[in-house]
DNA sequence: CTTTTTATGTTCCACAGCGTACCGACTGAA
DNA sequence: TTCAGTCGGTACGCTGTGGAACATAAAAAG
């Protein structure tokens, strides 16, 4: 934890092509800064750009006609936001809402279909986040199912936590409830009892992570489920290994 | 409702393929035939063919180190297993059991993958499903969070019966209590309550639809939605358009 | 025809999470 | 300093579903 080099953001992905590749690639991305709360793209809704987060993170959402909405994935400088583009499709099924701010890469859709057709290393990475992504959404599916609160809650702090720099989370029970699709009143008990047991601690709109080991014991097995599918990802795609340890 | 022609099975992503190609994948293919219960595959493990059901019925199951098991989406000759081969995985993180019994097609994966590789028309085929694939597993998830046991019931006795020739499901209460993820008894309240609204019958492992359009009022959106998001995929691939009245 | 196995019907209790509502506390803008 | 707006704490009753059991009925095996 705590990063006293000066920060460079970069992406993973994005850092996992060789060199020649990577410089072709930065050369048609532009840097933008994400703000809070924004959306993306909606369901159904054209996908301008490709996105690659540096050092913000973004939340896909699935909804219903009805108005109800779940976090099915997270997406923070580990992978990328437009993956319907490598898939043919113009349109995104999920929402997806910046839930961290910072800055991002991004490259208009036809530019990064252009690029894909011509760079297999390219497509291969994708092919390789995209099967991630896969994985993680239906292990979503049934954790969100069979799981307390209490264990989701902590999972989705160790998931928001990896992806942040440092240990503050900016986030309200308000947006938690909304993510994690249960009651206000819900994220309140559980952030509690959380905090009781000093694996927390927050107050108005930030939550500080107090200790990860402890969270990783209330989280479900899915954290770490999700983790070991992510490391195999990228031992594949043979890029440097990073440690297997996180922070 | 109701071929009288003698059934001719296929496989409507095979058949969306131009003449030629199709000629040169069925060449590489062998029909097998599939039994009830069968698990195609396990989690972590490795795939050995890609399979295109023909008049069978395959559900994709993610699965919990617990125990806990979700039906995330169902295959039958509408789509293929085999997903994570066009992906550079070996392997596949989903359970494959076999629901409806009947004939597929199968190909070796190496082999699948050399088609793959020659064929862009296949691939983009393959792109179109990947990515209604994951639409419907994203929709299962919200909706699995959010509806109620009665109106996912009646969501996957539609679902099943798109897939399936005649009324007839030959499905126990306890196999759907698996696919739901709730209890054995809960799917038997559930399934008295669709029936004393007339909408099926049933007896001893077997159930019959009734009432379709009335299912679909008992039904979540989630059904239809599902289904218009497959009907675009079609679309888009611009096969001979089927009717948009299923069965 | 009898026995065993399998599928369904039903019941009792427990409880997580829902809907709703209201209150107090903090914060930032005027 | 005040005030409006936002955020968190708490409480009440309700309900869908879980866990667990046991009873009956139909089918399969013998």
């Amino acid at each position: 934890m705590g990063f006293t080099t000066p920060f460079l953001p970069t992406n993973r992905l994005i850092e996992s092509l060789p060199e020649e590749e990577r410089k072709r690639f930065l050369a048609d991305c532009e840097i933008v800064e994400m703000e809070f709360g924004q959306m993306l793209v909606e369901p159904g809704e054209i996908i301008s750009h490709a996105i690659f987060p540096l050092d913000c993170l973004v939340s896909l959402i699935a909804t219903l006609e009805s108005g109800g909405r779940l976090e099915v994935s997270m997406v923070g400088n580990e992978g990328m936001m437009g993956i319907p583009l490598m898939l043919g499709a113009q349109t995104s099924s999920l929402q997806a809402l910046i839930q961290g701010v910072g800055p991002a890469l991004r490259m208009s859709s036809a530019c990064f279909q252009d690029h894909l057709a011509q760079s297999p290393t390219l497509e291969r990475l994708m092919k390789r986040y995209l099967n991630f992504l896969m994985s993680q959404i239906s292990q979503s599916a049934v954790c969100t199912h069979y799981h307390p609160l209490e264990a989701r809650m902590a999972r989705w702090l160790l998931m928001t936590h990896d992806r942040t720099r440092g240990d503050q989370l900016r986030i309200t029970h308000e947006f938690l409830s909304n993510m994690l699709g249960v009651r206000r009143a819900g994220v309140t008990l559980a952030a509690k009892a959380i905090q009781n047991r000093g694996l927390i601690s927050y107050q108005r709109g930030r939550i500080i992570v107090q200790d990860r080991a402890g969270l990783e014991e209330a989280s479900c097995r899915c954290y770490v489920a999700d983790r070991n599918i992510y490391d195999q990802m990228l031992e594949q795609v043979a890029c440097p290994m990073h440690t297997s340890a996180h922070k």
